[in-house]
DNA sequence: CTTTAAATCGGATTTGTTCTGATTTACTAT
DNA sequence: ATAGTAAATCAGAACAAATCCGATTTAAAG
């Protein structure tokens, strides 16, 4: 997903454009990472210093719920990164532990899932590989 | 897994019996569910008044590690369940959002992923289906 | 330009979890 | 059995992530 798509889908949704939520959008759409809500934090105040949490907490949950950012969770803190899978079709990814830099992977295991117990209603599924990139495996020793 | 496997491997790893968690692994054992932390906690204490949390929190993640538990996170907060998969073999769960009861899947998608991208040292992987079981989604009507 | 509802601020609050130092208890070796 | 010791537990403080609150600012519609 691209910065201005995501800006989109926010007007058509009625919310109002800002600085800081462009700022947002922009700080996760450089990288093919998950990042945490401090992370965005830490960044955005480059250009807005005195910026609350609750703005960072609150707007990352709209766009959650939007589909414009996708939501992980790792050692017990949300992690977000911009949607790809509303690219183009669904998919998963390979998540490194230690910096949050994704890798997609090919297809989805519930296409594969040839039986789901019947006296469950299926409302979603998560799945998610965990390891440690190149880079991270280099710098650990 | 059995109440007493579990306090096998606590043994053989040097741990200490106690009843509490003797009765904590119980607990455990009567439900296929994920319970949280807390619900253990009210359930210990009608056997154990006074118990505290710091006890509780302690002796879930020495199981955990021990693999004598399973862990996942629902809304935020921590749940946890008998192991299963170390009985048989390796396997995965669709867990009801509501009430954290688990029904098991065929097979895991790691055996029909093709590919892992190489750039990555995979070091383990989630996949979990959520959905509601019969009796919550009566309940919900 | 005015109006108004939404967005933000800053700080307090909540919630799940972990830490700390003192006390108790399960096991080991006498 | 008993004493010694390391582990387990306790109670409450501390912590971190996330949310809530009332007051203020701001985007955008008229």
């Amino acid at each position: 997903m691209k910065v201005e798509e995501a800006l989109q889908i926010l007007k058509e949704h009625g919310y109002k454009y800002t600085g800081k939520r462009e700022e947002m959008i922009r700080i996760c759409a450089e990288e093919k990472r998950y990042l945490s809500a401090k992370d965005i934090m830490e960044r955005i105040r480059e250009l807005y210093p005195t910026l609350s949490f609750d703005t960072v907490y609150r707007n990352i949950s709209t766009f959650v719920r939007l589909g414009i950012l996708e939501e992980t969770e790792l050692e017990g803190e949300g992690r977000f990164r911009l949607a790809c899978s509303a690219d183009g079709h669904h998919h998963h990814h390979v998540i490194c532990t230690e910096c949050g830099k994704t890798s997609s992977l090919p297809g989805c295991p519930m296409n594969v899932m040839s039986s789901v117990p019947d006296d469950f209603q299926v409302t979603g599924h998560k799945f998610e590989v965990y390891g440690m990139c190149k880079e991270c495996v280099a710098h650990a020793n």
